[in-house]
RNA sequence: GGAGAGAUGGCAGAGCGGUCGAAUGCGGCGGUCUUGAAAACCGUUGAGGUGUAAGCCUCCGGGGGUUCGAAUCCCUCUCUCUCCGCCA
């Protein structure tokens, strides 16, 4: 969430870069500041209680000592009706707060000042593109058709098993996935990023680290007995590792990578989005995170924009990156680039990859700071990005390499999986 | 699942209800010494709120209570550790 003294300070850009992002709640904007000079106000009038309430009642050790009764029980009766006052004050106070960071959670990330303006999907702007579409045989089809001529994946299984949207690979299939998440996880390495397992359970302060909670609740499964919740994607658990820390400035940047199952319920989506691998309830992501130097995260993001691109070259699939305008983009993000790769047999283009720079949104929940080098306590700047989602990018592999006799793979793939053909 | 112990500053670890935001050690930072380093010695070193500042206030796992006053007493929740059971 944003921080009240920046609202505080920069009022009128903040209403500006949020009437970019058609955020119409700007009355929220007022309402944080408001009760948060009234939090001040009534803070001080306390502070200023306590504070002779803390005197008195030193006052009263010293008589106590001394044997003089009587002053001291005048001095307690003093004390004792201050604490109506004090008790008033708190409750206020608690209250306050609370609603302080529910405005706060309401209102979303500004974005930056480079990001294209519009609302919708259509103002995105394509930066760059890459790749040639290939030319299918005749008769080529779509990859939900070959994964059953080859038997790769198997829907109905995962249905019997679970239900709609948690798939079964098989055999080919799934040395696939195993292949691809091995060349991910070892490309990003490779990169200087620290690889990790993370757990695929979280619970409630971890979710909400990431801004999962509140506002994407009904996104994420959710197990009652424990309170633990089902990570939507590995930057949950990942970005949360350093959650409350206080790191020094020459930690800085933090590059993690993890491979994870990702888990979401997609409630309303229905048609030809969800055909095959495009859109189900249970997929495999590789994810890169960093907590960098806030002067530093726009250059980051950069590389990291970079660094997926020369992944999703390496298989050769024709892609576009898209920068996101203002509208398109999620609540927590300040910048976001899209990767989107060419599916030929459907004829379009899939969400691969998204890569975006949080600023300090993130970080402000989960308070994960440094000391500057004039000893100032800042928050740290936290990125994001896949590397990459999986079944999407096994669409494309198994559409755009096949061919009337089976499917090939790119040269990269060879080694991991044994084979310069799929089937 | 059963039994017990515990939760204090970056870490380890003290802390008769008032003089404790907290001993001590380690670590970090600065300095003396040294050609340099190590060692030794000296100093310094938690976070948040408010204020131009001095200062004032809050925080010893979370919440509540007792008291003029709570890290210290009571209740409760959560978590961790040890032992037993079960188990990949």
């Amino acid at each position: 969430m944003l921080q009240v003294n920046h609202i505080r300070q920069y009022r009128e850009k903040v209403l500006e870069r949020l009437s970019a992002k058609y955020f119409m709640e700007t009355a929220l904007v007022d309402a944080v500041i408001e009760k948060d000079d009234l939090r001040k106000r009534i803070q001080s009038a306390n502070d200023e209680i306590l504070s002779r309430r803390n005197l008195a009642s030193k006052e009263i050790g010293a008589l106590m000592s001394k044997g003089l009764k009587d002053d001291a029980e005048a001095r307690k009766q003093e004390v004792t009706d201050l604490k109506s006052k004090i008790d008033r004050n708190e409750q206020e106070l608690a209250r306050l707060e609370v609603e302080i960071r529910e405005v706060l959670q309401r209102i979303p990330n500004l974005p930056h000042e480079q990001v294209p303006a519009g609302r919708t999907p259509e103002d995105n702007v394509v930066v760059r593109q890459w790749g040639d579409t290939p030319v299918l045989h005749v008769g080529a089809v779509p990859h939900w058709d070959l994964i059953k001529k080859y038997g790769l994946v198997d829907f109905e299984t995962g249905v019997k098993i679970t239900g709609s949207g948690f798939p079964l690979f098989k055999g080919r299939g799934a040395k696939l996935q195993r292949a691809l998440i091995q060349y991910f996880l070892d490309s990003n390495t490779e990169a200087g990023y620290t690889e990790y397992i993370p757990p695929y359970m979280v619970n409630e302060a971890s979710a909400y680290g990431t801004g999962q909670l509140p506002d994407k609740e009904g996104q994420m499964y959710y197990m009652p007995a424990d309170n633990f919740y089902m990570i939507p994607t590995a930057e949950v658990p990942v970005t949360n590792i350093y959650r409350d820390e206080i790191l020094k400035e020459s930690d800085l940047p933090i590059l993690m990578t993890a491979h994870s199952p990702c888990f979401r319920r997609e409630a309303g989506s229905f048609g030809k989005d969800v055909r095959g691998l495009n859109r189900v309830h249970q997929f495999d992501k590789v994810e890169i995170v960093q907590l960098v130097h806030p002067d530093k995260s726009y250059e980051v993001l950069e590389q990291m924009v970079e660094h997926v691109e020369r992944l999703v070259q390496s298989l050769g699939l024709p892609y576009r990156i898209l920068r996101l305008c203002a509208g398109d983009m999620s609540f927590s993000s300040a910048m976001t680039y899209d990767f989107e790769i060419y599916s030929a047999a459907q004829e379009r283009w899939l969400e691969v990859s998204s890569v975006s720079n949080f600023e300090a949104y993130q970080t402000n929940r989960m308070k994960i700071r440094f000391k500057d080098a004039e000893g100032r306590m800042r928050l740290v700047h936290s990125l994001n990005g896949s590397s990459l989602a999986l079944p999407r990018i096994m669409a494309g592999l198994l559409e755009n390499f096949q061919t009337p006799d089976g499917i090939l793979l790119p040269a990269v793939l060879h080694r991991y999986v044994g084979s310069d053909r799929l089937v």
